[in-house]
DNA sequence: CGTATAGTTGATTTGGCTCAACATCGGTGG
DNA sequence: CCACCGATGTTGAGCCAAATCAACTATACG
């Protein structure tokens, strides 16, 4: 039952060039809703977008302050938080590189719905929720992409909703880490290993259940060998009786 | 205690002359994502749709049958479900006059991920996904204002996580009716009638509880005077004391 | 009117929360 | 380099909100 073991995530600091107006480039590039675009139009759009690092636990913006801009990963990942009234934690996604997130409302009268904390040293890239809508209204192509995102996450969240509504606490957590691997997992020496430093409390806090419900649960599924964890790390050792979990 | 009293529902049957060409134009015009178009233009629009009429309860595309096209509600109203393995039914969204729903993947090679249901007799618009999808193309502006329809669903669908991670089933009974007043809601003698046949299993199915927790808390509501309810109607009496419960 | 559907209410059970004590990891500074 | 300590994780005991099971009543519709 020991899975004594040092961690094995690799959590390579954001590299500074990662921030460099050429690496955002590529990155740029590489986003579904900008591809097709013609190196020099990436480039005028490149120049709009500022960007800032942060340290893991940063806050990037927080649920109730106005919301003004529309976020990018260049590199790292971020958390997603809602706080209820009693203080519990709700994380609502997370993302990697590559994923938008933040306001692209330009009404300028809305205010963000979520708290944003990066959950790795992370490199972000901003820009002005306007600048964004005038991009997509100039590129139609780029807002049926972002159009087909925001269709994904809408699904998903309603999935979460189902499971919510009539799963067990145990259904949830074996569906949540399997998603977390199929979207940050790498395959190492002890199997798939999610990429991120992942504690009880983010587990609970997307499972809707307690740290201590958690963490029984996952030494359950230890005990029966479909994942090893240690301290913030959790890897995947047997997929297919995971998924029989949900 | 006793609330005997005759539906207050105006369930009157969807009127023929609601799928005629010209009322159908009538409605397409109002919605927001095609504001702003010419006559002309949404004259074409209107000969892509085709319409059928669907009784109360009938079925209108189901979970897992292959996704092919986008649903706009004439008149009427659709509730959209999912299905538990157990057979638990969760209420994703209830959607009226002017709305959309069903697909708008041009792929070809989608599922609905719900199950829609006429709430009442209602007459549905139906497009072609990729049909919708050059509409789009061909106007940007739609294209947002799609994007913003989705995103504040989006938004919606994390507030109700929320409640389901966080809150009581009689904080969440109470949003529910809430919201139900806000967009539903039509004024008359007893108070705020929520205009849709709406059973305890709708509200269990809504909010993630059982048909007869919802019936005890729902009891206790009305016996201090929040609401008035009967067989598949509601009325809130007292919409501060309501949000109160929240 | 009679009957199927919808709603209510009570008794009992239980999954998961709460509170609590303890174990362990890993980063920091002496 | 190691001891320390705060953050993280584990485990136990008791409790409670809500599910389940069950019997019953009320409503609307044909």
């Amino acid at each position: 039952m020991k899975t004594l073991r040092k961690t094995p995530l690799k959590l390579t600091d954001t590299k500074a060039e990662s921030c460099t107006f050429d690496s955002r480039m590529e990155i740029l590039h590489d986003l579904p809703f900008f591809r097709n675009l013609s190196h020099e139009e990436m480039h005028n759009i490149n120049k709009v977008f500022s960007d800032t690092k942060y340290d893991l636990g940063d806050v990037i913006y927080r649920e109730g302050e106005k919301s003004t801009r529309l976020c990018v990963i260049a590199s790292g990942s971020v958390k997603l938080i809602k706080q209820n009234l009693d203080g519990k934690e709700i994380l609502t996604d997370i993302l990697k590189q590559g994923e938008f997130f933040g306001n692209m409302d330009p009404s300028g009268e809305t205010f963000y719905v979520e708290t944003a904390i990066a959950q790795v040293s992370s490199c972000i890239m901003k820009i002005n929720s306007e600048q964004f809508r005038s991009i997509l209204e100039k590129y139609p192509t780029a807002s049926l992409k972002v159009l087909d995102i925001m269709s994904k996450r809408l699904k998903e969240s309603q999935e979460r909703i189902k499971q919510l509504s009539a799963n067990s606490v145990e259904n949830r957590i074996a569906y949540t880490i399997l998603k977390l691997g199929e979207k940050l997992g790498v395959e190492n020496d002890l199997g798939l290993l999610i990429q991120i430093p992942l504690t009880r409390y983010d587990i609970a806090g997307m499972t809707g259940t307690t740290p201590e419900t958690a963490s029984r649960i996952i030494s359950k599924f230890k005990e029966v060998g479909l994942i090893k964890t240690g301290r913030k790390w959790t890897v995947i050792t047997n997929i297919s009786e995971l998924e029989k979990k949900i």
